[in-house]
DNA sequence: ATGACGCCTTGACTATTGTCAAGTTGTTGG
DNA sequence: CCAACAACTTGACAATAGTCAAGGCGTCAT
């Protein structure tokens, strides 16, 4: 497996198929390719840091990584927590290249790194590929805008349910074995809670729906008794767009 | 004062002077301004509605608008509250053309409408409005991550001060008395709180603080202690960029 | 196997925010 | 000037989430 990540030619064909390089000719793939250099990084290892200056950005090709700020007595706040085939960093190009948020491997995670400064120079070039970013910042906008909705009119139980029926997005077949591809301890923050909330609203959660929790485990019997208790705070339907 | 608004040299000058026109020719700004309509609306103006389909986007002369989304029994998650100079509606270019909030005017607004297939079509054509438009989305992208930092680390006092900070933060005479733009209501609903919790809050603030509330009018007497009281919480120093 | 450690849960309590209802203040139009 | 109304404040109480402390459970390295 980590052979096929490692291999150039595969990293060709993935990046291929990212909507980010849809527009991209080859040539400029394989240029990226070329200026490429994989990463295997352990649980808890750093990537870079916030408002320090950005050299690289990254593309996952497994694990989990998690995009934060930090206070100076060392609160953090989570901006995202995001996996396969998604990129952090890219955005210091407009940030008078210097990170916006602190990176981290909360798992062992397997990444790409290309220079920043040659996604700058493609994008002043490349109408196409300007495109492509601009879609890509789009919806990440909107996904935050849905956050702060989340934070807004959602308890913290339905946004655990929120977050369990995004997670499940792709499957529909009943009863849905959910595992939870990082820490509770970590969802909690990601959803702006303490674990101790976490642990008591996933309880009450599997209360008012028939969702059956056995450690990391999620059994989902009815998409649609989540549905009903999350989604009627939500301006979206479910499906919602994410991750 | 209208009349200079209502003005097409006087916008031409507007235009060329906001950083996303920067890159623009003049022949493009002029095109621009010969597609523009001016508009005059009433407090509590709908200008138009979440998922619905994008036809223009604006420009606000004067006045303010609230960016909400709305679920469907009637509660709202207020994403922005812009004035002056700043664009709404722009981003539906990159949602299939359908808008991703609801717009309403909150007090007497005057605005400017241009159609946003004239803002894809040179978008596709100009690089440098495009790299404009990439970094007015970071910009965005930056202010939605505090945003989310702020409900996870501050309280509703210090979220009031940090607001106060952002407002006055062009004025660095004190006393400084800044007046309310909007109601204290919606800047509630903006810091996602109630407006009991919010009067609450602000007597707190000004418990904690030197500032002394009057009516709409609030005087501070000194910067530091609200960054002290505020900024504590938070991972960016004060002067943050803002609005 | 076992002990150490990290993660998670639970209980008891506190703090913060929300809700509902009743008033107060301030503004506006007649 | 006054009535009507909206915005704001206050009080009493409820709901929600956070804090601190203790203990359970599972994993991993020795």
């Amino acid at each position: 497996m980590l052979d096929t990540l490692k291999n150039k030619d595969h990293l060709f064909s993935l990046l291929k198929d990212l909507p980010l390089f849809q527009q991209c000719s080859d040539d400029v793939i394989r240029h990226f390719c070329a200026q490429s250099a994989f990463l295997q990084q352990g649980k808890g290892a750093h990537l870079f840091t916030q408002d320090n200056a950005a050299t690289h950005f990254y593309l996952i090709l497994d694990g989990w990584v998690k995009l934060y700020r930090e206070t100076e007595d060392g609160e953090q706040a989570i901006i995202d927590v995001i996996t396969r085939h998604h990129f952090f960093g890219e955005t210091s190009l407009f940030n008078n290249m210097h990170y916006t948020y602190s990176a981290e491997a909360t798992d062992p995670s397997f990444l790409v790194s290309f220079p920043i400064e040659l996604l700058k120079k493609e994008i002043e070039q490349n109408q196409g590929l300007s495109w492509a970013m601009m879609s890509h910042m789009a919806t990440n906008t909107r996904l935050q805008d849905r956050e702060i909705e989340h934070r807004t009119l959602q308890n913290a139980a339905q946004r655990i349910g929120c977050f369990v029926l995004r997670m499940a997005k792709d499957f529909h077949a009943e009863p849905y074995v959910l595992n939870l591809p990082y820490d509770k301890t970590l969802v909690a923050q990601k959803l702006g809670m303490q674990p101790e909330t976490f642990s008591r609203a996933l309880k009450k959660l599997s209360d008012h729906t028939d969702l059956v929790v056995k450690g990391s485990a999620i059994e989902i019997h009815s998409f649609k008794s989540l549905t009903d208790f999350s989604c009627a705070a939500c301006s979206s339907d479910f499906v919602c767009d994410d991750i």
